[in-house]
RNA sequence: AGUCCCGUAGCUCAGCUGGUUAGAGCGCUACACUGAUAAUGUAGAGGUCCCCAGUUCAAGUCUGGGUGGGACUACCA
C-alpha cells in the first residue's frame, strides 16, 4: 500500500481519463457495478440503438452522457442497471451506402448481383463503424454492455419480431390496403414519412402551375344555372402545381361553408366570353393584373379582342354546399375509370380546403393525392385506375413514373423532368405542354410558374411522387385513447415534450404504414394464396418448420429449409444455421389449407419497427428470457433518454407496440434532450464544416470536462450551444479548484502522516466551521439528490460546483489554511483533516455520474491511504445519504452572515486603501436581535480572523447610535391592504427615525389610508440599520458594519511584522526552501522597522520557521526588501541544517 | 400550416408559488492578496428582462397578441 497521497505537477484531465480508463479494463469496474448488485432491485434502463453505418457526432456524446449519468447514479443507490449496447442494424441509409459502394442501383439488384450478395454486403457494411462507435464509448466512458449487444439483423431478435407482428395480427391490428403514399420512382420505393422529414427533403420548387376551366354540365339545374346561361359557357376554376395529374382528375373538392362567386369575364388566351367558379375571398387574387372590375353588362360587352385590360363582372353568389353534385365535363378525355366511371366528374366537400391561394376549388386526382383519395371515398368518387395487361387496376402513371399509353399524347413520358437522364430531357415538360394544350382548348384560365417547396427523395435527391401502393398497416388509429391515456403516466422531462409534442401527436396518430419495399431488413412474415384470399402470419421459426413440412407433403415445395432447426434449442448453432432475410425467406412457398402454394407477401417491416421491439427482442422474448417481461424484471424500461427528434420515432414506436401488443408503457421515465448546436447556435452540418470531432474533443480536453460542461451549461432539453471556450473554463473553474483542494490536502496530510486512522472526531465536537461544512455538505447531499431523482442533471451539476468552488474551497480550506500547517492542538487538526477528507470523498461520489474519471481517481487516491471504503472504484460505493443529526440550517445561516460582513469589512478596507495585512483594532455591528447577537457572537473568530481585525463590537441599540432604515413589507402588506399599498408605501417612505423607534417599541402602527384604517404590525415593515454616524459604514441589505480605522503604534507595529513575514515566505518560496525547511535571518532596517520587528519577534520566527532572527549589520550575503517607505530593509535567509 | 422549446449584461446561463436595488460565471477595467499560486479576493463599468396590450396595489414572473431563432410534424391542391 502507498504511504502518500499522489501530489501531481499539474491538473491533466485527458491524462487521468486514460490512466482510470485502464484501472476499469484491467479490474472490470463497469462489470463489477452490476454483478456487485446481484440481489438488488434492477432499475431497467433501455439504450436506443444507433444505426451502425454513419460515424459518431459530438451530439452523441451528450445523449449518452445523460444516460450514463443516471445509470451510474441509480448503480450508487443500490440498484442493479442491466444495460445492453445495440445495433440497429437494417433500413435505407444502409442499402444507400452498399449501392453507392458497388456503384449499383436498386434496379440492378436481382440481375446484376444477387439478393444474397446484396444483403451478404449490407451485413458487412453496417458493422463497419462499430470500432469507431465502441471506441467512442469507452471513451467517454458510457458504460454499456458492449460485449453483449442486441444486433436487429440476427436470427432470434428478427424472430421475436415475427412474434410481434403475428401477436398484432392475431389481434386483427394488422391489414392490407393501398394508400397514396410519398414514392421514389428513381429509387423505386416508398418512403416513409419519417424520410420525407429529413432535413432538407423539403426543397424550394418552382413548377408550372395552372388554374383550370372545369365545363359545367349544362342540362343540370344548380344555384348558378340561370345567371351562366346568359353569360356563355360556365366553367369550374381549379388550381394545381402538378399538370400531370390532371388526365387522372375525377373530382372537384369545395368547402362547404366557403362563398363562391360566378364572374363574367374572357378567357385571356381564347378571348372568348365565359362564367367563371371561385371562392369569393379569392376573385382579388385571381383577377389580379390584366383584369379590372366592371359594374354593368354594358361594360363588360364593351370587350373587344386587343385591349389591353379584360373586364370582369361579378354575377352571384352561393355557399360550396349549394356547388356540391354538379357534374362537369372530362377536363382530359384520355379514358375513364374502369369502375363506376358515371360517378366521376362531381363537386363533392372536403374539409381540408382553404381560400388562402390556389381558387377554393380543388383539383382532385384520388390516385396521386392522399387527401384526394380519402375524400374520393368517401364521396364513392372511382380514382383514375385503367385496366393492365393483366386486368390489374393501375393509375395511369407507372412505377418509373411515366404516363402509361391510355395518356396518348404523352404516353412514355416522365411525368417530371427531374427523371430524365441527363441528355435526354425534353424541352418541354408535361406540365408544359398540358397547360398548353389547355390553352388552346379554352380550359385554361391561368398558367404560370409557382414557387412552393415540395418533398424530394432524400436519397436520389429527386421530387417524390404520390402514388398508390400496397402496404400492410398497423391498425394503430383504433388505440389512439389507450395510448394517450398510457402516455399519461409516463414521466416526461420536460413535460412539455410528453404531453405537447407527443401527446398531440398520440391524438392524432395515423395507421403505421409497416411496408418497405426494400431488401436489407425483417421480412413481413405473411404468406398468401395467388388470389389473395387465404393468408398465414408466420410468428415462430418452429412455426414456420412446421409450415414448410405440410408444404413439402403438398409438394408446393421440395425440401423443408428448416429441416435440421431443433425445437427448443436457444444454442447459436442452432440458429445461427438459419437467415430469415429476404433472400432466404422468399424461396419459402407455403402451402394453404387446399394445397394451393403460399408466398411470401414482398414487403420488409419498417425498421423503425425493428427498434420499438427491442424491449422484447433483446432478450429474445417470448422464446427466452419470457419471465424477464412477464414479471416485469426487465419490462417497462424505468428510464431512457434520446434527443427530441425521437419523439415520432423511437420514443413513439416504443409506445406504439407496447400498447397495442401489452396493454403497457414501455418506458416510466423519458428525458429528451435538446440539440448540440454550433457556438453561433447554428446546426452542426457537413455543408458548413462546423461539425465538432468527438473523439478530438475528448482527446483534448479529456471527457470529464467535456461531459461536466455539457451538462451543467444548459438544460438538457434546452439546445446547447457548444463552445470549446467553456469547457475550458470548467476545467479551470471546477476541476482545478477541487484539484486544487485535493492538492493543497494531500500536501499537509502527506507532512503530518494523516491517515484517516485513528479514531473519527464526532461532528458534534468538531468546531464551528467544520459543523458548517459537513452541514453544507448534507444539504448538498439532499439537494443532488432530489436533482437526480427529478432527472435534472444540470441542477446536480451545478449544485456541486457551487459547494465546490464557494462553499469547500474559498471559504472552508481558505480560512482553514493555518489549521492544516500551524496547530499545536491535535484534536483541532485531526478534525480538518476528517472534515475535508469526508467532503472530498463524498464529492467524488456524488459526482461521480458525471465526471466519472476524474472522481474515480480522486476517490481512488485518498482511499488507497485510508482504506475507509471496502470498495476500489467509487463506481461501487453508495450514493451517501443525509445525515439528519449533522444538518445544522441555523449553522449555515449563520456562516452566511458571516460571509457578508467579511465581505463588507473588506470592502471598506479596500475603499480606505488598508491592506488586509495591517491589523485593525475593532469592527461594529449594529444588533439587529438578540438572536442575531448570539449568531454573530458565535461566528465571530472567523470573522476577525478573516478581516484581520482585532475585535467585534455588537452594538445594541440605545436609540441614539444608529440610524435606521425602514421599509414596508410588500409581501405581508401586500395581503391585507393591497389597496392601500401606494399610500402606505409613501407614507413609510417619510418615517421619521423617531416613528421607527416608536413601531419598534409598540409593535404595531395604526393610520388611516385613503379613508381606510390600517393596521400594520412589526412584521409588516423591514428595519434595519443604516448608519453608525461617525463611523465608516457599509451595507447589504439589512446587514451593517462600521470599522475603526485608527491605526495605533502598536497596530503599526503588528501591521510590519506581517509585511515582513510575507517577504521572508516569498523569499523561502524563490529560494525552494522545503515547506517545513527551519531558518536563521539576520537582518537590519530603518528604526521604526526595527523596532516592531523586535517587538513581534516570537510571532515572526513562528510564522517563517525561523530558529533565530537577529539584528545585525554583518551580512554574509543581502537581500533588500522593501516594506514601507522608512527605509531600506536587508535581510539574509540561512537554511539551519539538521 | 400545426405542435413544442427558446428570447434576461459583450458571451454562457440562474431567477421558486407575482413583492419594489434583476443575479452568477466568463470577458473587460482598476486595485489587492499570496507557502492552494498558471490559483484567489474586492470593486467598477455593462440591462428598454424581444415588442405591444391586459390582469393586479404590484409583472422578468400570469394572460392574450405579435416578433425573432430553433426543433418536430404535415395530405398542401
Amino acid at each position: 500500500m502507498p504511504q502518500k497521497y499522489p501530489e501531481y505537477p499539474g491538473l491533466n484531465l485527458p491524462k487521468i481519463a486514460a490512466e482510470i480508463l485502464k484501472v476499469w479494463e484491467e479490474q472490470h469496474v463497469f462489470e463489477a457495478s452490476v454483478t456487485n448488485r446481484d440481489k438488488c432491485p434492477s432499475f431497467v434502463f433501455y439504450e436506443g440503438p444507433p444505426s451502425a453505418n454513419g460515424l459518431p457526432g459530438i451530439h452523441h456524446v451528450m445523449g449518452r452522457t445523460i444516460k450514463d449519468i443516471f445509470c451510474r447514479y441509480k448503480t450508487l443507490k443500490g440498484y442493479q442497471v442491466k444495460r445492453k449496447a445495440g445495433w440497429d442494424t437494417h433500413g435505407l441509409p444502409v442499402e444507400l451506402g452498399v449501392e453507392k459502394e458497388l456503384g449499383i442501383t436498386k434496379e440492378d439488384i436481382g440481375t446484376k448481383i444477387s439478393v444474397d450478395e446484396y444483403n451478404q454486403a449490407c451485413k458487412k457494411a453496417v458493422m463497419r463503424y462499430t470500432d469507431i462507435w465502441n471506441d467512442l464509448t469507452t471513451k467517454m466512458g458510457y458504460w454499456v454492455d458492449k460485449e453483449n449487444p442486441y444486433v436487429t439483423y440476427e436470427t432470434k431478435y428478427m424472430e421475436s419480431v415475427w412474434w410481434l407482428i403475428g401477436e398484432l395480427y392475431k389481434k386483427d391490428l394488422m391489414y392490407k390496403g393501398y394508400t397514396i403514399q410519398p414514392y421514389s420512382p428513381k429509387a423505386g420505393t416508398g418512403l416513409s414519412s419519417h424520410e420525407i422529414n429529413q432535413p432538407g427533403c423539403y426543397k424550394e420548387v418552382k413548377d408550372t402551375s395552372v388554374v383550370a376551366m372545369f365545363r359545367m354540365n349544362t342540362n343540370q339545374k344548380h344555384a348558378f344555372s340561370l345567371a351562366a346561361e346568359q353569360y356563355g359557357e360556365a366553367f369550374l376554376l381549379a388550381w394545381t402545381t402538378t399538370p400531370w395529374t390532371l388526365p387522372s382528375n375525377t373530382a372537384l373538392t369545395v368547402g362547404e361553408n366557403i362563398e363562391y362567386a360566378l364572374v363574367a369575364t374572357y378567357n385571356q388566351y381564347t378571348f372568348k366570353p365565359i362564367a367563371v367558379v371561385l371562392a369569393k375571398k379569392l376573385i382579388a387574387y385571381q383577377f389580379g393584373k390584366g383584369f379590372h372590375s366592371v359594374e354593368t353588362k354594358i361594360e363588360l360587352d364593351a370587350y373587344a379582342v386587343g385591349d389591353k385590360s379584360i373586364p370582369f363582372l361579378v354575377l352571384d353568389n352561393c355557399f360550396g354546399k349549394d356547388l356540391v353534385g354538379i357534374k362537369y365535363e372530362q377536363l382530359l378525355p384520355y379514358c375513364l375509370p374502369a369502375e363506376n366511371p358515371e360517378a366521376a366528374f362531381q363537386v363533392i366537400s372536403g374539409d381540408f380546403v382553404t381560400t388562402e391561394d390556389g381558387t377554393g376549388i380543388v383539383h382532385t386526382a384520388p390516385t396521386f393525392g392522399a387527401d384526394d383519395a380519402r375524400v374520393a371515398a368517401e364521396h364513392n368518387i372511382p380514382a383514375m385506375l385503367v385496366k393492365d395487361d393483366n386486368g390489374g387496376l393501375v393509375p395511369l402513371v407507372d412505377l418509373q413514373g411515366r404516363f402509361r399509353k391510355e395518356v396518348s399524347d404523352y404516353a412514355g413520358m416522365y411525368v417530371k423532368n427531374e427523371y430524365y437522364e441527363a441528355s435526354e430531357v425534353p424541352e418541354r415538360s408535361v406540365d408544359v405542354l398540358i397547360a398548353i394544350k389547355l390553352k388552346e382548348d379554352n380550359k385554361a384560365f391561368k398558367v404560370e410558374k409557382y414557387e412552393h417547396s415540395y418533398p424530394h427523395c432524400w436519397r436520389t435527391d429527386k421530387p417524390i411522387l404520390y402514388y398508390p401502393l400496397d402496404s400492410w398497416f398497423i391498425r394503430v388509429s383504433g388505440q389512439k385513447e389507450t395510448m394517450v391515456a398510457l402516455n399519461n403516466t409516463i414521466n416526461w422531462n420536460p413535460t412539455s415534450t410528453g404531453q405537447g409534442r407527443f401527446g398531440k401527436w398520440l391524438e392524432n396518430a395515423n395507421d403505421w404504414n409497416l411496408s418497405r419495399s426494400r431488401y436489407w431488413g425483417i421480412p413481413i412474415p405473411i404468406w398468401s394464396t395467388e388470389d389473395g384470399k387465404e393468408k398465414r402470419c408466420i410468428s415462430s421459426l418452429m412455426e414456420l418448420k412446421e409450415a414448410c413440412h405440410h408444404a413439402v407433403s403438398a409438394g408446393v415445395m421440395k425440401v423443408n429449409p428448416l429441416a435440421n432447426f431443433k425445437e427448443n434449442d436457444m444454442s447459436a448453432e442452432n440458429y445461427d444455421q438459419i437467415d430469415l432475410h429476404k433472400h432466404h425467406v422468399d424461396k419459402i412457398i407455403l402451402a394453404s389449407k387446399n394445397g394451393e402454394p403460399m408466398k411470401r407477401e414482398l414487403d420488409l417491416i419498417d425498421v423503425w419497427f425493428d427498434s420499438g421491439a427491442m424491449p422484447y427482442a433483446q432478450w429474445h422474448y417470448p422464446f427466452e428470457n419470457k419471465e424477464l417481461i412477464d414479471n416485469n424484471e426487465a419490462f417497462p424500461a424505468d428510464f431512457i433518454a434520446e434527443g427530441v427528434d425521437q419523439t415520432r420515432g423511437w420514443f413513439y414506436t416504443l409506445h406504439a407496440i407496447s400498447t397495442l401488443v401489452f396493454g403497457s408503457v414501455a418506458y416510466k421515465n423519458v428525458l429528451s434532450n435538446g440539440l448540440v448546436l454550433d457556438k453561433n447556435g447554428l446546426k452542426m452540418s457537413k455543408r458548413l464544416g462546423n461539425g465538432i470531432d468527438p473523439f478530438e474533443t475528448l482527446e483534448k480536453y479529456g471527457p470529464d470536462a467535456t461531459r461536466w460542461y455539457m451538462i451543467t451549461n444548459a438544460q438538457p432539453w434546452d439546445n446547447l450551444k457548444f463552445d470549446a471556450e467553456g469547457i475550458v473554463e470548467v476545467q479551470r473553474k471546477f476541476f482545478g479548484t477541487l484539484y486544487n483542494t485535493y492538492s493543497f490536502f494531500a500536501l499537509y496530510a502527506n507532512i503530518d502522516g494523516f491517515r484517516f486512522d485513528g479514531p473519527t472526531i464526532p461532528v458534534a465536537d468538531r468546531p464551528e466551521i467544520d459543523r458548517w461544512i459537513i452541514s453544507k455538505l448534507n444539504s448538498l447531499i439532499q439537494d443532488i439528490n432530489e436533482a437526480y431523482d427529478a432527472y435534472e442533471p444540470t441542477k446536480a451539476g451545478r449544485l456541486v460546483q457551487d459547494f465546490v468552488t464557494d462553499q469547500l474551497s474559498n471559504w472552508y480550506v481558505r480560512l482553514c489554511r493555518r489549521r492544516f500547517w500551524k496547530n499545536d492542538d491535535a484534536a483541532d487538526k485531526r478534525s480538518a483533516y476528517q472534515t475535508l477528507y469526508t467532503c472530498l470523498e463524498q464529492v467524488a461520489i456524488i459526482s461521480s455520474p458525471i465526471a466519472p474519471f476524474f472522481m474515480d481517481q480522486l476517490f481512488m487516491d485518498l482511499n488507497r491511504i485510508t482504506s475507509k471504503s471496502p470498495f476500489n472504484s467509487v463506481h461501487h460505493c453508495s450514493f451517501p445519504t443525509l445525515n439528519e443529526n449533522e444538518l445544522d440550517r441555523a449553522l449555515e445561516s449563520r456562516m452566511t452572515i458571516a460571509q457578508r460582513l467579511s465581505s463588507l469589512a473588506l470592502g471598506l478596507r479596500k475603499k480606505e486603501k488598508i491592506r488586509v495585512r495591517q491589523p485593525l483594532a475593532q469592527l461594529l455591528v449594529p444588533a439587529l436581535s438578540s438572536e442575531f447577537s448570539q449568531s454573530v457572537r458565535e461566528i465571530q473568530d472567523l470573522i476577525l480572523s478573516e478581516v484581520n481585525i482585532k475585535s467585534l463590537r455588537l452594538i445594541e441599540d440605545d436609540g441614539t447610535m444608529l440610524v435606521k432604515n425602514i421599509k414596508p413589507n410588500f409581501k405581508s402588506i401586500g395581503k391585507k391592504y393591497g389597496a392601500q399599498m401606494k399610500g402606505i408605501s409613501s407614507l413609510v417612505a417619510g418615517f421619521s427615525q423617531e416613528i421607527i423607534r416608536q413601531i419598534e417599541q409598540e409593535g404595531h402602527w395604526v393610520c388611516t389610508v385613503d379613508d381606510a384604517e390600517v393596521t400594520l404590525e412589526l412584521a409588516d415593515f423591514e428595519i434595519s440599520a443604516k448608519d453608525i454616524p461617525g463611523w465608516l459604514v457599509a451595507n447589504d441589505g439589512e446587514l451593517t458594519v462600521a470599522l475603526d480605522i485608527t491605526i495605533t503604534e502598536e497596530l503599526r507595529a503588528e501591521g510590519i511584522a506581517r509585511e515582513f513575514v510575507n517577504r521572508i515566505q516569498n523569499i523561502r518560496k524563490e529560494k525552494q526552501f522545503d515547506v517545513t525547511d527551519r531558518i536563521c535571518i539576520n537582518y537590519s532596517s530603518s528604526p521604526a522597522i526595527e523596532r516592531a520587528i523586535e517587538a513581534n519577534q516570537s510571532y515572526i520566527c513562528a510564522e517563517v520557521l525561523a530558529d533565530e532572527l537577529v539584528l545585525t549589520t554583518q551580512f554574509a550575503s543581502q537581500i533588500l526588501i522593501d516594506i514601507d517607505e522608512s527605509g531600506d530593509t536587508k535581510v539574509d535567509l540561512q537554511l539551519v541544517t539538521k
